[in-house]
DNA sequence: GGGTGGCCCATACCCACGTATGGTGGCCAG
DNA sequence: CTGGCCACCATACGTGGGTATGGGCCACCC
C-alpha cells in the first residue's frame, strides 16, 4: 500500500489537559509504557506546535479553558489531521459524546480513567491515526501528480474513467482522434498509471467521478 | 445511482421499547407527523416482522427486559438491515453511547426526549437508512452478476481489474490468448459492464482487491 | 443417449489503442 | 526574440482487444 516511511517516525501521542495534575500523570503512564508523548496545556500550544503533524493519537479534554474539546476536535479534522482523537472529560453528558464520536473520535472516556481503559483506547487511536496517516500520504501522492496535469489533460481523463473510446471523448470535446490520444499517454506517464485499471482505482481515490458517462453523440 | 423504486416505499420508522406509554406516545407523536410508524414492545417482535426489512429507521430503547438494546443493534447490523439507528435511554451512561456510536447508530438520546429533538434525529436517520439501502441494493445487484460468473471467468476478472494484458492473464493461468478473449467478453457481458473503467468501480464496490498485479513472466 | 453448460483452442477480421515522426500556432518569461 | 510549454493535427506502424465461425473435450442430468 505503499507506506511512508519517513526515517523510522515513532507514533507520538499527544496530551492536551489544562488541567497540569491530570496531563502530567497521563504523561508519566504512558512514557512508562515506552510511549512517545507530548503534553500541552492548551489549544493554542497544540495548533503551534510543530508537532501536531506527526501525532497518530490525541487525547483531548472535553473543557479546555474557554475553549470546549469538541470545537479543538472540529479544527483537527478541517485542517487534515490524520490522527486518532480520544476524547476524555470528568463531566461528560450524552449529547458531547454523541457529538464527539460523530466527527470521528476513537472514543470517549470518562475521568477518571481506569489505566487498561486508557491503554485500549490510545491504541485503538494509534493504529486508526498510523492507517490513516497511510492512506492520506497515499492520497496525497497521487493528488500531487494529478494537481502536475494540464487543463486539457484533466478534461480527457474525466471521459477517459467515465469509459469513453477516443472516438467519443474528440467528440466531446471536439478534437481529433490523434489528438486525444497523446494527451492520454501523456496523462497515464504523469500519474503513473500503468494500466487503465489503476487509474480508475486513482480517481477513485480522489473522489472524481465520471461525468455523465455511456452517453454518447457518435 | 439506479436507486431501486419498488411500488413507492413509503419509509417505515420502527419504534422498540418495553414501556408501553413512552412506545406509544412516541408512535403517537411521529404518526401526527405523518411518518410511517409501527411500534414493537420487545426484539423478539422486531425480528419476527417482515417488516423489518422495510425499515429505515429503528428507535431503539437501551434496556428491552432481558436484552440491551445494544445486542438488537449488534444483531441488525448482522442481519444486513440498512435502516439508520437511533438508540434512547432513561440512564443513558456514556460507555453505552460510545458503544451504539462505534456500532454506527445515528445518535443517542436521553430521555425524556424533547419532539425537535426526536424529530430531528428520525429525519438524520431515515436520510442515512435511504441511502444505505440504495447503496446496498446497488452493490448486491453488481454482487449478484459477479456470483453468476463461472469460476474461471472470475479468475479472469480478477487479473483483468489487476490491469493486465490478456497475453499476461493467459500465461498466468496457463492458457492460450484467444480463451482469455472469450471469458473477458463473457463477464463483461455478464456484469453489464459497458467498458473496463465501469468493471474496475464494480470490482471496488464489491471490495474485490487486484491480486498482485504488474508482474508478469512473459 | 442426447441435451446443456463449462472450458478449451484455432483462424480470421476489424477496430481501438499507443507511439513515433514531424509539423503548426499561441502564450509567456527570461 | 528565443526557448519552453501547452495545445493541436497528420501519416504510419505495431500491438492489443473484441467477436464471429467452427471445432473438441468433459461432466452432469433428464
Amino acid at each position: 500500500m505503499m507506506t511512508e516511511r519517513t526515517g523510522a517516525i515513532r507514533p507520538l501521542v499527544c496530551v492536551v489537559d489544562d488541567d497540569d495534575d491530570v496531563r502530567l500523570s497521563t504523561e508519566t503512564v504512558l512514557r512508562s509504557l515506552d510511549y512517545h508523548v507530548v503534553g500541552f496545556a492548551d489549544a493554542e500550544g497544540l495548533f503551534g506546535s510543530p508537532l501536531l503533524d506527526q501525532a497518530a493519537c490525541i487525547l483531548l479534554d472535553l473543557r479546555l479553558g474557554e475553549r470546549s474539546g469538541l470545537d479543538v476536535q472540529q479544527q483537527l479534522g478541517s485542517r487534515q489531521i490524520a490522527a486518532g482523537i480520544v476524547l476524555f472529560s470528568g463531566h461528560g453528558d450524552i449529547p458531547s459524546t454523541v457529538a464527539a464520536m460523530k466527527s470521528g473520535a476513537i472514543t470517549f472516556l470518562a475521568k477518571p480513567v481506569a489505566e487498561t481503559t486508557l491503554i485500549a483506547a490510545v491504541d485503538e487511536a494509534l493504529a486508526h491515526g498510523l492507517q490513516r496517516r497511510a492512506a492520506q500520504s497515499d492520497r496525497d501522492a497521487v493528488r500531487a501528480r494529478y494537481d502536475s496535469l494540464t487543463p486539457r489533460e484533466h478534461d480527457v481523463l474525466d471521459l477517459v474513467i467515465a469509459g469513453l473510446m477516443n472516438k467519443q471523448i474528440a467528440g466531446r470535446l471536439d478534437l481529433s482522434e490523434i489528438t486525444v490520444k497523446i494527451h492520454r499517454g501523456n496523462l497515464m506517464r504523469k500519474m503513473q498509471a500503468p494500466s487503465l485499471a489503476d487509474l480508475v482505482r486513482m480517481a477513485e481515490l480522489l473522489g472524481i467521478k465520471p461525468t455523465t458517462s455511456r452517453y454518447d453523440r457518435g
